[in-house]
RNA sequence: GACCCUGUAGCACAACGGAUAGUGCAGUAGCCUUCUAAGCUAUUGAUAAUGGUUCGAUUCCAUUCGGGGUCACCA
């Protein structure tokens, strides 16, 4: 509805001669105090175009725009300023019509994200990406546009090699817990520290890195049996998460295609020979080599995303494909797709990037052990969940504190991934992580379900209100916030940050935790009570629209 | 050394070049016989520095200083 009453100031100001460019240059926001309006123009553009001074233009400005729309209730010029007051009832019926703006019509989209490395830890790192990958496919949807989501999973290389010698070397004939995939990651941590102590080992995990890829027989039936426990890990683990992908890629199934590639690369002299390597020399772009196939003969991730990117467009009808991982991967990715294009490639390719999580004494690193896994700090926050539940519901069974925790664990873990900005780097605090209070999923969960509790108690109410209905300042903010919606997704899936989405429903959560302590809903008026219900049930609905393109679980009573 | 990102209160974050730089946590002072106090209300406290562009700069540009990242065989 805002953005209807914008582009009809906007045709308004076209018909009395104002060109495009000034247009463009016009600022519409809202006024810094609500009783000045819901929306504000600077008038300072248009002052250069009618070569007057801002509070002049301003008026000329109210002018034109009064009448330019329907909605539009009462329009004040302050100084510079022009503030617009629109229709209660325009703006109720924006907010309980909410609708999504397809702003991006366009064919299907590939989109890539959770690369996990079977034989590896799944970290708070990996994380991040779930949680931003799985924000942004919500929010593309939710503004129109045709998204396949797809993972890719890293199944073979050094790192497998280097698990597996750690397992046969230290761990043979050993009996594996429950967790297997989280046991068999413990390793892979234990064969980097043996090799920095040992450099000899080296040749070692060098031939199980050659047997794995010869296909030895022995070597290959253990990959596989460790693979599949590190498959069960991730599906574990998106299944807590909550993610969705209409395909898997394996790096073990398309790793042959891409040594073929390389070769066909080479042979047609867009690829050359380095140092008994394979690479794209991109030196006189300033953008380094990059490395097609080592030279021992092996591949390397490369090798394989080069099929990999084949592979997207020869299984799916695409218009585009996209990746996302986090930014110490951009030089790599503009290198890939340079080569992908030298080699004939005319879809449009894309790496979508966001900073990374690290601690507060650094980066985390296998290496040093500081690494946080998804598991253990899942279970922290459960335990920290469970004990707050119990505490305010001494009279819940364990399995009702449960249900509720892990949906709270759960919201709370993906709300601190997305809440700020994707160029911030996360310094992961764990007692930030365990806050229940203030700008946290779990405050908006609350939100969510004290309104449950209110109609539980309104019983068969009606939610209704007249188009006279006089609403309170408290209760209109609450509407206008809540008709601001789709331009908050519009935003955000403009800008690829979710971010929005996040801050914009702890400002609604506030909104109505300010109104609920000073309007009694179940008023003894029906009028008034059916009035509140139908405001209090909208920012329900809008709150639920806002928490589930962030993927952060409801909980209708907490 | 080159390139990319970043610098806002004790900490974590907002602010399409526009009105008095907003919020959370922490701190301080209040509020539970009334629809859930995981809440509300009030309050202390900040744009790294210096120039420039502009009617107007936290925002754009330049330089300096700080933080993070990448730059050939790990993914």
């Amino acid at each position: 509805m805002i953005t209807a009453v914008i582009a009809a100031i906007k045709q308004a100001l076209l018909a009395q001669g104002v060109p495009e460019p000034i247009l463009d240059k016009a600022v519409f926001s809202e006024p810094p105090n609500p009783a000045l309006g819901d929306l504000a123009v600077a008038a300072f553009p248009f002052a250069a175009f009618w070569f007057c001074a801002p509070p002049e233009a301003a008026h000329k400005l109210a002018e034109i725009i009064r009448g330019s729309h329907n909605a539009i209730f009462e329009i004040t010029v302050t100084g510079p300023y022009v503030n617009i007051k629109l229709q209660t009832a325009a703006i109720v019926h924006a907010a309980t019509h909410f609708k999504p703006e397809k702003i991006r019509p366009r064919p299907a989209i590939m989109f890539e994200y959770s690369q996990p490395n079977t034989h590896k830890e799944y970290h708070i790192g990996h994380l991040r990406n779930a949680c931003f990958g799985a924000a942004l496919v919500a929010l593309w949807r939710a503004a129109g546009q045709n998204i396949i989501p797809v993972t890719y999973n890293n199944d073979v290389g050094a790192h497998v090699a280097k698990t597996l010698w750690a397992y046969k070397k230290f761990h043979a004939g050993e009996k594996p817990p429950t967790e297997k995939g989280r046991w068999l990651a413990g390793m892979y941590v234990e064969a980097t520290r043996a090799l920095e102590e040992n450099p000899d080992y080296k040749e070692e995990v060098s031939d199980v890195l050659r047997a794995l890829e010869a296909h030895d027989p022995e070597w290959y039936k253990l990959w596989k049996e460790t693979r599949g426990w590190s498959l069960d890990q991730f599906h574990a683990i998106y299944k807590k998460l909550d993610l969705k992908f209409k395909h898997t890629f394996n790096e073990s199934a398309i790793k042959e295609r891409g040594h073929a590639m390389v070769d066909d690369l080479l042979r047609r002299g867009i690829a050359k020979k380095s140092q008994g390597a394979i690479i794209m020399d991109f030196e006189e772009q300033n953008k380094g080599v990059l490395i097609l196939r080592k030279s021992d003969g092996a591949g390397n991730y490369t090798t394989s995303d080069l099929a990999l990117a084949e592979e997207k467009f020869r299984r799916f009808k695409l218009d585009s494909s996209l990746v996302v991982t986090d930014k110490r991967q951009s030089l790599y990715f503009e290198q890939l797709f340079m080569t992908l294009h030298a080699y004939g490639f005319k879809q449009h390719l894309k790496h979508l990037d966001y900073e990374l999580v690290t601690l507060p004494e650094g980066a985390m690193s296998s290496r040093k052990g500081n690494v946080i896994l998804f598991e253990s700090l899942y279970e922290e926050v459960l335990a920290h969940a469970i004990a707050e539940t119990t505490q305010r519901h001494a009279d819940w069974s364990a399995k009702k504190v449960a249900k509720v925790a892990e949906a709270l664990t759960i919201g709370a873990i993906k709300f601190t991934m997305v809440r700020a900005s994707p160029l911030k780097v996360i310094v992961f605090d764990k007692t930030e992580a365990l806050s229940f209070d203030g700008y946290t999923a779990p405050y908006l969960q609350y939100t969510v379900a004290r309104i449950n509790s209110i109609f539980k108690k309104a019983k068969l109410t009606r939610p209704r209100a007249a188009a006279t209905f006089a609403w309170t300042d408290a209760e209109r903010a609450l509407w206008m916030l809540m008709a601001r919606l789709p331009d908050v997704i519009e935003r955000a899936a403009t800008d690829d940050d979710p971010s929005h989405v996040a801050r914009y429903c702890f400002e609604l959560a506030k909104a109505f935790s300010s109104f609920y302590e000073t309007h009694k809903v179940l008023d003894d008026d029906k009028t008034i009570r059916a009035a509140r219900l139908l405001l209090v049930k909208s920012t329900q609905k809008t709150l639920q629209v806002g928490l589930k393109l962030l993927g952060l679980p409801v909980i209708t009573e907490m």
